[in-house]
Order: C-alpha cells, then structure tokens, then sequence
DNA sequence: TCTGGGGTCCTAGGACCC
DNA sequence: TCTGGGGTCCTAGGACCC
C-alpha cells in the first residue's frame, strides 16, 4: 500500500494585521507597528498580536506582553486589533484562494492549505501556480505572503515559514525528511514550551533527533502524540486538507483592568459577555446544551465550571441564568479576579432542532 | 517578561445504563 | 454482599493553534 502522491501549498500571510494596518496609512511606511493590547504607558495588560519587521527589529515578537514591547520600542505606533477590517481583508483572500484548489483548508485568519494534485502536474507547475497565487494577492490587495509547497500539510506548512517574508520554498517529498531534520523541534506542528522542555529533558533537540528515536519509547511517553511525533519528524503526515466543519463552541472573555473583587461589577461583565455570545448564537442560528465559566484569579489560577442542560436552547435568560449561578463559587472573598468568560457548546442546529420536536 | 482572546482536541475520572 | 464489561455522556483541566 504506497501513499497517494500530492501536492499541498500553505499560504501564510506575512505579519497579516500590521500589513493590513500599513496599507490603510501609508504614513507609517518605515517605522515600527505594533498591533495590540493598549501600552498604557508601559502599564497595559495584555499582549502584542502582531508586530511588523521594523518593530521586530527591536526584539519584540508576537506574545510578548505589551509592557515589555512598551519598553523595548516606546517610540512604535501602537494599534488596537481591529477584527471586523482583518477578517473583511481575510475574507477577500480566502475566497481568491479557494478557487486555485481540489480542496481548500483555511487555518486561522490568515493562513490556508491548498490540495493542488490535480491541478498541477509535478513541482514545476505548483511553483508557477504559487507565483500567480502571489501576484493576485499583491495586485488585489497590495499584501504579500509566503508560501510553502510539499507532500503533505506538516511540510507545507513549515516551508513557508522558511522564508519571510514574501517566501517561496518548495520541499520535494524525496527532500522532506532531510529537509526537516536540522530544524528544532518547535517547528513542528503541536509542539509547543511543554512537549519541547519534555523533549529537550530526553536529549531531543531537532527533527533529526526525533526521527532516530525508539517510537515504541516515544509512544510510552507521549502516548498517541508520541507516534504521531515520530511520523512528523519523518515528515509523514496523512491528514487531509478539508474545508472546516460547524463551530464546536463560542465564547468571550475579558481580562479586568485591575484585578477585582467588585463581584457585582463581575456579574455585569458576565452579562454583557452573555450577551455577545447570545447574538453570535441567534446569528448562526444555533441552539446550546453546554454552558461554561471561565474565571482567572490574580495569581493566574484558572478555573472553569460547565453544566449541561437537561433541554436545548437559544434563550439568553437561559444563558445569563445558568453563568450567574456558575460563576457563584468563584466569589471568595480573600480571591482577586482577573479574567471572567463565558461559552456555550453542545450545539443542535436550529433546523435539526425543528425535526425533532 | 508577568502573561489577550477566540478556538480545537485530548485525557481521565465518574455517573449511569444495559 | 460482592461482582463483570461495554458504551455514552458529563466535567475539569491542559496543551496547542493563530
């Protein structure tokens, strides 16, 4: 039984929000960017999301809370996320993308895979494909992204993360494992700080040390990540680019300004949490058996309570109700809180909902 | 360094049913 | 009073992705 051959194409979008925020104000060309939680003056919460290569520069990265960024960079212009302009942006980009592919996987908001195997007939003419997909996206939207082409999604997806930005880098099949080998670890796809510390404790450092580990080992310590590891690291991977299916849950959540122990102004945040939710819900007409609290204390402990209903609804009393009466046991009076969120999941669409009753 | 927000998937224990 | 095995659902936590 020999694997079907193919031909996948990863496109990422080069630092996606601050390239979006730069088109939109030529005035920032050339200086540093960073697409964010608000600084405050070096006292913000929160987090950088995007930052581009000017700001890179500096040493500030994606993750990094926003009050070492403020320290590193005070002098980049500070941005707010603005999702409703990135996801029209992304939008317009998927649905360009879509059309080039047998079978099309959109991953996250500025990223996708493409299966090309019939669309092309070897590499020459999926690195032509890859050139046009560049063009396009540049003369459309005056943005550009790298790309990776390989036999799988794993190998795809970290060619184009080998070159950046406006990157091509095509990894024949033949190549792959080579390819791989010198890369740490961290590259690879599911692993993240803690398999990588397991991983560095096992004297595994790159790909390459991977691929010539005892799997049946590997397997025992990892369980079925394990094996899964091992065939990445021989650059196998047999998933198929599929077009994501129904959501599974949704949800908000916030982080306070200050930590508090206000627990009535935490019910009105819940509230109004519930309320974003709701809407999302009614919007994609779904109905919700599991509700779900989330609440981080000032220490970062974090805890979530669920409970599923004995009945389905679409009702926002239901929703509220039931995310009061979770949220209750979290009020203790010596506990700060910094974050409170709220999801539903267990979802019956409304239409199914329909035949059955 | 002092840690966002929106998701998915996995694990493990316990309840409950047959 | 002690004893099965299988299946499904629920809950809590955690790792990971962008």
């Amino acid at each position: 039984m020999s694997e079907k051959k193919r031909i996948i194409i990863h496109v990422d979008m080069d630092h996606f929000f601050t390239a979006v925020e730069e088109r939109e104000h030529p005035e920032f060309k050339g200086k540093p960017v960073i697409v964010g939680a608000d600084p405050k003056e070096g006292k913000g919460r929160g987090v950088v999301s995007t930052c581009n290569y000017k700001s890179r520069k500096f040493g500030v990265g994606s993750g990094m809370p926003i009050s070492r960024a403020w320290k590193l960079c005070p002098e980049a212009i500070y941005l707010p996320v603005n999702y409703e302009l990135y996801t029209k942006v992304s939008n317009e980009i998927m649905d360009m993308l879509r059309k080039y592919a047998d079978k099309f996987e959109q991953w996250g908001i500025d990223e996708a895979f493409l299966d090309v195997t019939s669309k092309v007939k070897g590499y020459a003419e999926a690195e032509a494909l890859a050139r046009q997909i560049k063009n396009e996206i540049y003369e459309k939207e005056r943005l550009t992204c790298s790309i990776g082409i390989g036999s799988n999604k794993l190998v795809a997806k970290i060619a184009s993360d080998f070159q950046k930005p406006d990157g091509l880098t095509i990894v024949k099949k033949e190549n792959a494992e080579k390819f791989l080998a010198p890369l740490p670890v961290r590259k690879l796809l599911w692993v993240g700080r803690k398999t990588e510390q397991k991983l560095k404790a096992m004297g595994i450092k790159t790909v390459g040390d991977l691929a010539r580990y005892d799997p049946t080992m590997l397997a025992e310590a990892f369980g079925v990540m394990g094996t899964q590891l091992y065939l990445m690291a021989r650059g196998i991977d047999k998933s198929e680019v599929q077009e994501r299916s129904e959501v599974k849950s949704i949800s908000r959540d916030v982080t306070f300004e200050e930590d508090t122990d206000d627990f009535d102004a935490v019910l009105n945040t819940l509230d109004r949490l519930s309320e974003k939710v709701h809407k999302d819900v009614l919007e994609q007409n779904l109905c919700f058996k599991t509700v779900t609290v989330k609440v981080r204390y000032e220490n970062f402990e974090t805890h979530t309570h669920s409970k599923t209903l004995p009945f389905i609804t679409n009702r926002l009393q239901d929703l509220e109700k039931t995310a009061r009466g979770l949220v209750q046991d979290y009020f203790k009076p010596y506990r700060k809180i910094r974050l409170v969120g709220v999801r539903v999941s267990n979802f019956v669409s409304a239409e199914k909902q329909k035949k059955l009753t």
